[in-house]
DNA sequence: TGAATTTCCTAAACTACTTCATTTTTAATT
DNA sequence: AATTAAAAATGAAGTAGTTTAGGAAATTCA
C-alpha cells in the first residue's frame, strides 16, 4: 500500500499495511476548478484538504472589501480555516483554487474517529498542529521586525515556487501591503540589475 | 488527586486517579523572581511552562536592538520559545517574568514520555498545539486587517486582565507599534471622555 | 526615605507605505 | 483571432505610524 498520502504520514510516523489502507480509505480524491471555493464565511469548514496537485489561497474580505490573504498552499501542504474547522464554528475566511487542482479531502468526523481509535494517528495530528503552531509563529515574528521590502525578499527565498504561482495581488496582501507597493518593491530590484 | 494542572487537563480529557498522579508527578513547581529569564537565544527551550501565579513576555530582539513581543502569559496560560521547544532547537526568544512568578515546569523528554505512553496524554498536546493554532491565525488575521488603534482596541476588550499588568513598551511592541504611538491613542480616548 | 532607574508623555519633523487615478500588459472568453 | 476582463505598472498626493529629543511620573532598591 503506497499512495501519496501515506507516504507523507509515513515521514512523520510509521504506518503497518493495515493502518496504510485505513488512511488512504479516509480520505477522498476531489477535482476543484480554478475559482472554485473549497471553504467559504459562514458555512463550517468540514473538510482539510491536502493538495495533491495545483494552488490555493486562504483570504479574508475586511470591512471596506480589501481581501487579506492568510497562507497559500501548493503540493503537499494543508489547507482550511483552522478556526473554523477545529471549533467546527462558521468560517470567516474563503479558500479558492488559484489553478485547476487535486485535493485529497478529509471529513471532520472521520478525523475525529481516526485520533480516536489509534494513538499513532492522534500522534500524526499533533504533530502536524504543532509544525503549524511554530510556522506561523514564526510568521508573526516575521510581521513584527521586518519592513516590507524584507518581507518580501525572504518569502520569496524560503518559498520561490510559491512567489512565481501566485497573483500578485494575493503575494502583497499575505505580505501585509498594497499591490501597488510590492510592485514598486519588484520593480526597483529589475531596475538595479540593469 | 486535585491540583491547577490536573483540574486544567480535566476540563480537556478525563484523567483516571493514576492518570492524574502521573500529571502531577510529571511538572516541577519553580518560583521566579520578577526579571529573571526562562527561555534565552542560542540555548534550547527545554521545558514549556504553566503559569501559576504571576505575568510573562516573550519577545525577539531584531538587528537594531529593537524588542518585539511575541506573546504573553498570565495564571492558567502556557509559554516557552514553541519553534524552539517542539524542534529542540536553539530559540531565538526570551521569555522573562514581568512580575514574581510560580510555574509548573515539564521537561521535553518528559513530555514526549507522556505522549507516547498513553494516548489520552497525546490528546491532550495535540488540543493544545490546536488551539494554539487557531488562536495564532486569529492574531495574524487581526494584524493583516486592522489599524493600529483598532488593534489596541480589541486586544483591551479581549484581555482586559493582561493590559493592566504589562508595561505599555511591552503592550505595544506586542500589537506592532511604538510605545509613543500606543501613548497617543490611550491619550486621545481619555481626552475623548472629558 | 531618597537617589537611581525605568516607564510614560508630549510634540514636531520625518518616512514607509497607502490611496487615487490612469495606462499598459497579460490572461480569459467568445 | 478578436474582444473583454483582470492584473500589473506608474506617478502624484496624502497619511498612519516612526523617530528623535526632552521632561515628568512612577517604580525600584539601597
Amino acid at each position: 500500500m503506497t499512495n501519496k498520502i501515506v507516504d507523507y504520514i509515513k515521514n512523520i510516523v510509521e504506518l503497518t499495511e493495515e493502518e496504510s489502507l485505513i488512511i488512504n480509505a479516509s480520505f477522498k480524491e476531489v477535482k476543484i476548478k480554478k475559482r472554485q471555493f473549497i471553504v467559504q464565511p459562514n458555512f463550517v469548514a468540514n473538510q482539510r484538504y491536502f493538495v495533491l496537485k495545483g494552488a490555493f489561497r486562504a483570504y479574508v474580505v475586511a470591512d471596506e472589501g480589501q481581501e487579506h490573504t492568510i497562507t497559500f498552499a501548493i503540493e503537499e501542504w494543508w489547507i482550511t480555516d483552522y478556526n473554523s474547522y477545529i471549533f467546527q464554528q462558521p468560517a470567516t475566511m474563503f479558500v479558492v483554487a488559484l489553478e485547476d487542482s487535486v485535493v485529497l479531502q478529509i471529513d471532520f468526523e472521520k478525523e475525529q474517529e481516526l485520533k480516536s481509535i489509534n494513538h499513532k494517528f492522534e500522534t500524526f495530528f499533533r504533530i502536524l498542529a504543532e509544525r503549524g503552531l511554530a510556522s506561523q509563529q514564526r510568521r508573526i515574528v516575521a510581521n513584527l521586525t521586518q519592513t516590507a521590502e524584507e518581507r518580501y525578499t525572504s518569502f520569496s527565498n524560503k518559498y520561490p515556487q510559491v512567489v512565481q504561482r501566485v497573483p500578485q495581488y494575493a503575494l502583497a496582501s499575505y505580505l501585509g501591503m498594497t499591490t501597488e507597493f510590492l510592485s514598486r518593491i519588484r520593480n526597483k530590484r529589475v531596475s538595479k540589475k540593469s
